[in-house]
DNA sequence: TTGAAAGCGCTAACAG
DNA sequence: CTGTTAGCGCTTTCAA
């Protein structure tokens, strides 16, 4: 094993080895030798002089000089859940597509977590921060703006930047609908129908509480709020909600509408701990995960549109907004045996 | 809305602005300042100022002055299922406590998008690399070598780097015999049993594959190798795979011992196309998913120690490993009614 | 106790 | 067609 401290490879030491200069190795090496009239010959013998001696542009070095980084940030709740993870993967694979480079801090829905993640992309020197389901979008907006920072929300939408988030009330109706589809063609539209899990300060919940009553009216089925149950967004405040309406009632609903994968994971743990069968109530998830899908064929569960999601992201990076608040609202798609 | 050049506020502003010099500001901003024994009145006083201008040290230039960019980067296969994201939010949880910034990039299983990711990685002058599940980690041990980036493989294990993974041949060891104990429960011990997905290319599937065979042949059950399937990772092979089976068999396996959630999937679709009843065989999976285990309290499911194993990781970083190629396996867990 | 100044590796304006 | 040079914003030695 030779010494460690091989000196550092830079184009000073690359433009000694191809016989040329600093600035034209560094014109090569970034593209902008086109403009420079530099010969085809001189070019390709500096990359291949480049490619054989291992070299990679020290991007801190550059960024530094160009005055822009490169790099694009997003701040995201967590990776563990299908519909963010998914943000995650597409975001990245978009963003390299156009030569920026990705990174993504996770926050755990936690205010403090959020504006700390938004001071260490600032710091990174981030082209434009995404905020995906952030819980106070707006503090982050104003922290980035007197830096330069664009800011985007993605998923739950802020006052001071643009946002792209699904058609929370309308996929709700439709799910709704479903769901009283569900209830009519087993002969008991009448049954009752309950809503569990969000939170009632998140823009989303409340959108999506709107559409699932907007449904029930729409049916002539006005129903007490007491079946309305944003319990949060741990699948642990679902067994209590669930305890309650069973003492209250004396019976299950027949059909649950329920805000999350993960909440449907708190319903079914439950389910299965108090040997109810899962089978014989009516579910629509808005939310979507392949492998519960694939265990509950019969469930209904709303796919929100990733892809799309983060086309609409990056082509309003793009081309700047028409307001600063402008909200794009993507149509999710409904999964399962829709009536 | 003012001008939008307010010229980029720097070390020298702040300097100004607080009666001192640039290099005061830079060591009480970096915390170097207790051994330049500066006044608690002088720091107090900038750091008051850096707060009131919003002041945000620009990590390019931290990076390029200090040689050490406090960035420390991961490739990993993708994000989408649960043992990639946990493992995801584990490794950025971790290094944050550590002050340093995580970034990941997501290379699909795909050697060239490995490499390319690692050039990346390096440009950034990442300090360490992780590859998590890296078909070629080798390569880009490497390709990091030379430019003095250590790498550490996680999942997968590598000649040329150490690595952290789980006890693959002990785990599936395990779910084997607990396969068997159910089956033994029904009174069916020589029943068929089959292991599904996986590559065989890969060190992590032989493991598993020779666990398997090592539990069968420990209860004096020899089974031919064509009942070993390892179809990839993709939940599309497993349906050819069950077709063939069901047509040279007439008849289902009594027990699958699956490698992976996304083979479940696969696996879960076709028994629900071909309406056979999963609830009448035994499952062993080698992966966990949460949303899988409550849908199926039946299910063995092997689930995988990620903060033990980014725990280890950190550890190998902080003090070198014993010897280049150490391998460190860390016993999963194994859910589900074991017998 | 603090400040001046050099330089990390790169880019781009300008000079040949 | 190519090279010289002045910084980008920060850290750190050295001098005061």
């Amino acid at each position: 094993m030779p010494i460690d401290a091989p000196k550092r490879l830079t184009i000073y030491n690359l433009a000694i080895l191809a016989g040329s200069s600093p600035s034209t190795v560094s014109a090569v090496l970034n593209g902008t030798w086109q403009n420079r009239r530099i010969s085809e010959k001189l070019a390709a013998r500096i990359l291949a002089v480049a490619a054989d001696a291992d070299y990679s542009v020290n991007m801190q070095a550059r960024a530094l000089r160009r005055e822009r980084s490169g790099i694009i940030g997003m701040i995201l709740p967590l990776y563990d859940n299908r519909y963010f993870s998914s943000i995650a993967q597409v975001f990245e694979a978009e963003a390299r597509k156009r030569g920026l480079f990705a990174i993504v801090s996770c926050t755990n829905r936690d205010p403090q977590q959020e504006q700390e993640a938004a001071q260490m992309m600032i710091g990174h020197r981030v082209e434009k921060l995404i905020c995906t389901g952030a819980t106070d979008p707006d503090s982050i907006a104003r922290m980035c703006q007197p830096h330069g920072v664009a800011t985007i929300n993605l998923d739950l939408p802020g006052k001071l930047a643009p946002s792209v988030i699904s058609a929370n009330r309308d996929g709700a109706r439709t799910l709704t609908e479903a769901i009283l589809g569900r209830l009519k063609a087993r002969g008991t539209p009448n049954d009752p129908i309950i809503f569990v899990g969000g939170r009632i300060e998140d823009h989303n919940t409340r959108e999506r509480i709107a559409g699932f009553k907007a449904a029930l009216k729409a049916h002539g089925l006005q129903r007490p709020d007491e079946n309305i149950m944003p319990c949060g967004y741990s699948g642990l405040h679902a067994a209590p909600v669930l305890d309650a309406y069973l003492l209250k009632h004396k019976a299950l609903p027949s059909a649950i509408f329920v805000n999350s994968t993960i909440t449907l994971e708190g319903i079914a743990r439950w389910f299965h701990q108090q040997g109810h069968n899962m089978s014989e109530i009516v579910f629509g998830c808005f939310d979507w995960d392949p492998l519960a899908a694939v265990f509950n064929p019969h469930f209904l569960m709303v796919r929100q549109n990733v892809p799309i999601m983060v086309e609409r992201l990056f082509e309003l990076m793009e081309r700047p907004p028409s307001s600063a608040d402008e909200v794009i609202e993507i149509q999710p798609e409904i999964l399962g045996d829709v009536a």
